[in-house]
DNA sequence: ATATTTGCAAAGGATTTGCACACAC
DNA sequence: GTGTGTGCAAATCCTTTGCAAATAT
C-alpha cells in the first residue's frame, strides 16, 4: 500500500513498533495520523470514521485492538468522561495533563503535574506510594467563557 | 419492611430524600449501608451481592438506578479505573480525594486537593476555568509495600 | 389514594472474540 | 515463507428501558 504518512510522529511510531516486534500497518499509521491531526479527544467511532477516509474497509475491531495496544505502549492516552464514555488522544511528550472544554471539546495541555509534589508528602504521612495517577480537568476555555 | 439501618449516615440520607421529594426505600438504604460498611470501592455487582444479603430479590436495574441517582445527588462518588471499569464509594464529607491500593483495593482518603491551587494559575495563563475535576491515584499502601 | 419505585425480561450499545484471508517482514 | 494483523460476523458483556405489580408517603 502506498505510504501516506511520514511526519516525525509517524517515523517515531514506526521505530517503536520495530523495537517491540510489532508490524507497522497502514491502519496503525492512520490511527496515529488521525489522532495527531485532531485538536480534540476522539471517540472510537470518530477515529474509525476518519481512518476510513484513507482506508475505507477498516473494521471497528481493528480500531479497538489498535487503541488498546497504543495505550499499552504509552503512545496514546485514554480519557474517561464523567458519563463513562472514552476518548483518545496522542500522549503528550512531556508529563503534562489535559483540560477539556465542555463547550467546544478542545483540549488544552498544561505542563505542570499537580500530583508530582504530593508523592513525598503522601509517603511520609500515609506510607502510600503513588504508581499511577489519573487527572482530568473539565471546564470552559477562554473563547467559550464569554 | 422492617427497618434495619439507622446510623447517622442513613438518617442523613433519609432527610436528603425527603427534601428532594424522593422516597426512602429499603433498597436505597441498603445501598447506602453497604457502601458505608466497605473499606474499598465497590463494583455494581459487588454492591448487588451485598444488598441481596438483606434483600434477596433485589434486581440489578435497581442498583443501577439507585447509584445514578446517588451520584447525581452527590451522595456517592464514581471512580473510573484505567481499564474502564466503574466502582463506587460514599462521597467524603470534605473535598478530598482517594488513593486506591492496587494490591489490596483499600481506599485511603487524603484531604488536600491538588487541583485547588491550579484554578487561579490556569485562569491567568490559559484563560481556562475549571468546573469539574477528576483525580484518581493508584499505588501501594503501607502494608502492601513490603 | 396516588405517584414513585421495584423486579423482571427484553432491548440496546459497546466491546471482544474466532477464524479465514491478506499482508508486512 | 511465516507469523502477525485485518475484516467480518457472531458472541459476550454491560447498561438501559418498558411495564405491571408492589410500596412509601
Amino acid at each position: 500500500m502506498k505510504e501516506k504518512f511520514s511526519c516525525s510522529h509517524e517515523q517515531n511510531a514506526k521505530k517503536l513498533f520495530r523495537n517491540e516486534g510489532l508490524k507497522s500497518t497502514p491502519q496503525r499509521m492512520a490511527v496515529i495520523h488521525v489522532l495527531h491531526s485532531s485538536e480534540k479527544y476522539l471517540s472510537i467511532n470518530e477515529i474509525l470514521d476518519s481512518v476510513k477516509e484513507f482506508l475505507p474497509k477498516t473494521g471497528l475491531a481493528t480500531i479497538y485492538r489498535t487503541l488498546e495496544m497504543f495505550v499499552e505502549l504509552g503512545l496514546v492516552t485514554r480519557v474517561h468522561f464523567p458519563d463513562g464514555c472514552h476518548s483518545y488522544t496522542i500522549s503528550p511528550k512531556d508529563h503534562s495533563h489535559q483540560m477539556v472544554c465542555t463547550k467546544c471539546d478542545t483540549v488544552i495541555n498544561f505542563p505542570d503535574c499537580p500530583i508530582e509534589g504530593l508523592n513525598e508528602t503522601l509517603m511520609k504521612q500515609k506510607g502510600f506510594k503513588i504508581n499511577n495517577h489519573f487527572v482530568q480537568l473539565f471546564g470552559e476555555c477562554e473563547d467559550c467563557r464569554i
